[in-house]
DNA sequence: CTGAAAGCGCTAACAA
DNA sequence: TTGTTAGCGCTTTCAG
């Protein structure tokens, strides 16, 4: 059913019923017919046809990674927690690490005539930045910092500095590290950094054998924490790049009869549940994921209603949070 | 730009350039000029436009209770692989366990005549009934088996029974449960049953003393296991409701110096990661999430595609994952 | 293979 | 406060 015969149906004219979706700059009469016709109809207008006359939509595209994880999902959770309290619909995209995905999102999402689009990083590359730039709708990025580009990141290296200072001073002399690939900017580069910048300013020298690469999984982490205790010497303090690393690093410990912390210190970043419940629990650094997705929202928001050209970066604290496997 | 400009620029007429999108009724020289303004112009079509006139949107509503959840995060995901790959684009919600939330989002989702709406479960109104029965789209539920409707849902009553039968085959003769709400017809009503069958079908008779109410948190699973534990006399076997129940009664049982699985044996539904690094680690039920949100989108394409009037109910399987906490 | 033209369902002047 | 009317950007006959 259309506006038209929906009109008919209700005794009124199709601006009345028009007006009464809008304005509602309506006499109380015809809103009282136009409300019994819903209900005997179930009459609901089209969206589509709206946004062909007046150019709004309301809609807001969304690009997550993978979804599944922990921390994308509080993102998430946070972006439409405040999104659909303004109104705005989430046009949602798992890319599953696909950057090709995230191209054809943009596609998508230009065709659909979002009004902004908020991005949770990963690894960018130039086609990225190429695409990204060529649509004319506010953006956000959401867990990295870059130019050009409205940003609410975390403070990736301060917590990976800090994180290490701490068991520097807890008495660690030979600090290890289960670090990602620093194509990921901030997991990877920025907490590669703030842990050799917390060892060479402690005035320790970093043993090369004392670091591994991980993936972001539990096993990869555990066959990570096997290299890295293979060696005849081994690190006496353990940064790992995230919640989950640290999981199978300390499930390997455990298997292993390496003690945590008497034997290893170990901690991460990212506040998991996982680290609160490991054993031992895990001293971490809460990122606030939720937070970050509530802000990149506003920050699009305001870019949509204000226009704003000027881009902002907006970096979210940490909280070090001390457990088991570091006291 | 609209399509006009868009023709004017490439040379060619309005009807070439909706060809170039749709049929590809078309000439290599046109073609060609297309491709060449669209590089120029980044003109993308309208998908208002093209809906008003096709009336066909592809476009799924998705509604989640509670995306940060990780069953929750876990279907969404299964979800939107099998939809996007399909061409379909997901109007998520997220309600926050808000059923008013959900009614609107209903309506919203009309508005945008949407193609059909996957629905995750939790709690289940008859306004939700009624509602659900006005929209004229295929529905799907997830997690819940609900009479007239299509359903993917998972096998908790056999979980819980399973699992409680393991326990009691391990030796347990004083089983106890920490539950959720049976308004919850899932994680609820029916792994209170599952466990209540195990329990009688062994011949036990079950102590009321041993079962406790818990939210869907670490906390209130600590907070339950607490009061469980409280009575003079004390279950030697406990069955959780979820995962995360179980790591809050865990943590308790550690900190309270009662040994798992020594003094109480414990299990739980759900197979998070948490439960994997848990100490000790838990033994659980793998509900197949995300090959729940798989299916669920497959059913709902079959019904988009076929217009089906027959209901289909799909009951997935689990799995018992036996580790430390029974051994 | 192509272009002109009608019309999808709605909104927003405009004149009443 | 109302109804009439002219489009919004697109697709799709229809006649060439």
């Amino acid at each position: 059913m259309n506006i038209s015969e929906f009109a008919v149906i209700a005794g009124v004219s199709k601006s009345a019923v028009s007006r009464y979706f809008n304005n509602g700059y309506l006499s109380a009469d015809k809103k009282e017919k136009i409300e019994e016709a819903l209900k005997k109809t179930g009459y609901a207008p089209s969206a589509a046809a709206r946004t062909v006359k007046t150019r709004v939509t309301k809609l807001v595209g969304v690009i997550i990674p993978k979804l599944s994880s922990e921390s994308c999902s509080k993102v998430a959770e946070g972006i439409s927690d405040v999104l659909d309290a303004q109104g705005y619909k989430l046009l949602l995209v798992n890319t599953a690490n696909d950057s090709h995905k995230e191209i054809e999102s943009l596609e998508l999402f230009r065709q659909n005539r979002v009004d902004g689009v908020i991005l949770l990083a990963t690894v960018f590359s130039d086609l990225h930045k190429a695409v990204m730039k060529k649509m004319r709708v506010p953006f956000v990025i959401v867990g990295q910092e870059m130019k050009g580009f409205n940003c609410v990141c975390h403070n990736d290296e301060g917590a990976a500095f800090a994180l290490t200072k701490l068991m520097i001073e807890k008495g660690v002399k030979k600090p290890g590290i289960i670090g990602v690939t620093r194509d990921d900017a901030a997991a990877g580069a920025a907490r590669w950094n703030g842990f050799l910048n917390a060892v060479a300013k402690a005035g320790l020298t970093f043993n090369e054998d004392f670091s591994e690469m991980s993936e972001f999984t539990m096993d990869s982490g555990y066959r990570a924490a096997k290299r890295l205790f293979s060696h005849r010497e081994r690190p006496d303090g353990v940064f790992c790049a995230t919640d989950t690393i640290a999981a199978g690093a300390e499930l390997y410990c455990r298997e292993n009869g390496i003690s945590i912390p008497d034997d290893v210190m170990m901690c991460a970043i990212g506040d998991s549940k996982m680290g609160r419940v490991a054993y031992p629990s895990l001293t971490t650094a809460h990122l606030h994921y939720k937070t970050a997705g509530k802000e990149a929202a506003e920050m699009l928001l305001h870019a949509i209603k204000n226009g704003d050209e000027i881009q902002r970066i907006l970096q979210l604290d940490f909280d070090i949070i001390e457990r088991d496997s570091t006291s």
